[in-house]
RNA sequence: GGAGAGAUGGCCGAGCGGCUGAAGGCGGCGGUUUGCUAAACCGUUAUAGGGUCAAAAGCUCUAUCGGGGGUUCGAAUCCCCCUCUCUCCGCCA
């Protein structure tokens, strides 16, 4: 979220920033003035007449002291309670319309990221690593992993339905190396602490890294959880969603709290399963694992100071591509164009992995600086510690990226390490968690 | 699932209809004292939103004592509902 006072201020160059993301500033901020003007007017007549009230019932107590009747005056403050009531009731609608009108609007993207309206406006940042060379047609993940017996799509379809898949063998246990690796990587090299949060969160929690109000198709819904009041701005802390990726939960950690500036940044890493119900993707990578309603990913997020936030985004850019690079998968880094980037971000680096199976580049992790906008919603501040400071607290910075999306991963070993006879090498990093085994095959 | 106890500021903890935005302590910040450190002493220290202001500061108003509703001229304090925490019992991986 935006800080109200900020947009008040800063009115043309929110709706500038809003046309570069291809949003429509007139539908998120056209009665903005309008609505503020209203707002402000009806809590300026509301609290006036609660002084007078107040006022008015501190002479009642005053009178009863001294012994005195007051029942005029009694009178007159049951008088204006009608009145009251409907100023109170205007002012809390225009309040609550204000704030999910701010709530409806993404985050400002940073000026270096490049003006677009899709993913072909990106910009392409490095490149990293040899694509592997085959003396043989290569093949794409689903083909190989079906016919080593470790991926088992036609009995997922069976046990959930479409974009679930099961690992078997070899290929579940390849999925369990990752996430060892990964977490390792992170916990012993790159000073994150390991988190395992809850796979279910509140609409509360969702609210404040960004996914609701506005995305809650995108989410699996719990029984006990309500689209319709969610829709209508109102978040509970206690109904259920399953979390669509790690980030709500860890972020979420420090919701409502005063972190000491000395522990700042904190970095933490989680692995978890990730529930998305993918709507709108319909017929959009049905083939393969690339986009399933669940897959696990080890996730990184950080906690830092406002000034800190950019240098701590490419370090946490770059203890992702180390995983890349640990198991000598190619890659690109490309930054997300405005038209790319997602909501709650000011600015975003995918890392996309080489697939030889599909001759392509695919996403596999997304690295985001969300500056104060979680930070904001989720209320999370810092005090300053140093001497001299004022102790004025204020909201930090919030970033994330995903070190790595497992599932993924996992399809881009087997694409790049396959081999003539369809069998795939353990890169040497896993064979550790793999019980040494070099080489899976069928 | 049943029975009971509780939820107050950065933290601990008092208050149980008006004098309480909230005693006291801890912590933080500023200062005095002091070879240094420590200690002691003094002062100060919530958040958000209005109004005023060119703006900031300041001043002022409103709201906030887990969340929501109610009673009352007036609620941290009384009533109802919900959530969470703790204790005991039951069930359970």
């Amino acid at each position: 979220m935006l800080d109200l006072n900020f947009v008040r201020g800063n009115l043309e160059l929110v709706e500038e920033k809003l046309r570069l993301r291809g949003a429509d500033p007139a539908a998120l901020l056209g009665n903005f003035r309008a609505l503020d003007r209203s707002r402000r007017d009806a809590i300026t007549q509301a609290e006036q007449l609660k002084a007078l009230r107040n006022e008015l019932s501190h002479q009642v107590g005053a009178r009863k002291k001294a012994g005195q009747e007051a029942v005029a005056l009694m009178e007159e403050i049951r008088a204006l309670k009608d009145r009251l009531d409907i100023l109170d009731k205007t002012a809390a609608s225009l309040d609550e319309q204000m704030h999910l009108s701010l709530s409806s609007i993404p985050n400002l993207t940073r000026s270096e990221v490049p003006t677009g309206s899709s993913e072909a406006d990106n910009l392409t940042v490095k490149t990293w690593g040899h694509k592997p060379k085959f003396d043989f047609e290569p093949k794409p993940h689903w083909e190989l992993g079906e016919a080593l017996g470790i991926l088992d799509l036609d009995r997922a379809a069976k046990l959930s339905g479409a974009r679930f898949a099961v690992y078997m063998g070899a290929g579940a246990r390849l999925e369990r190396a990752l996430i060892s690796f990964m977490l390792d990587l992170h916990t012993t090299r790159h000073g994150y602490t390991e988190v395992l949060p809850p796979f279910m969160v509140n609409s509360k929690s969702l609210y404040s890294t960004g996914q609701l109000p506005k995305f809650a198709e995108d989410l699996f819904r719990c029984s006990d959880a309500d689209a319709e009041a969610v829709a209508r701005g109102e978040f509970k802390d206690n109904d259920h969603w399953l979390i669509p990726t790690a980030e709500v939960p860890v972020t979420n950690l420090y919701r409502d709290e005063i972190l000491d500036e000395s522990r700042l940044p904190i970095c933490l890493t989680a692995y978890t399963p990730c529930f998305r119900a993918e709507a709108g993707a319909a017929g959009k990578d049905t083939r393969g694992i690339i986009r399933q309603h669940q897959f696990q990913k080890v996730e990184l997020v950080k906690f830092t100071r406002p000034q800190e936030s950019d240098a701590e985004h490419e370090r946490l850019t770059r203890d992702a591509e180390e995983v890349l690079e640990t198991l000598n998968l190619p890659y690109r880094r490309v930054l997300l164009s405005t038209g790319d980037t997602g909501f709650s971000s000011a600015k975003t680096f995918d890392l996309e992995v080489w697939l030889p199976g599909q001759g392509l580049y695919r996403e596999i992790s997304s690295c985001s600086n969300f500056e104060a906008f979680q930070a904001r919603r989720a209320n999370i501040r810092y005090k300053a510690a140093s001497p001299g400071a004022k102790g004025k607290s204020e909201f930090v910075h919030t970033l994330n990226g995903s070190g790595l999306a497992v599932g993924r991963t996992w399809l881009a070993i087997l694409e790049n390490y396959q081999q003539a006879d369809g069998s795939v090498v353990v890169p040497t990093p896993l064979r550790a968690y793999m019980g040494g085994l070099e080489r899976i095959t069928r």
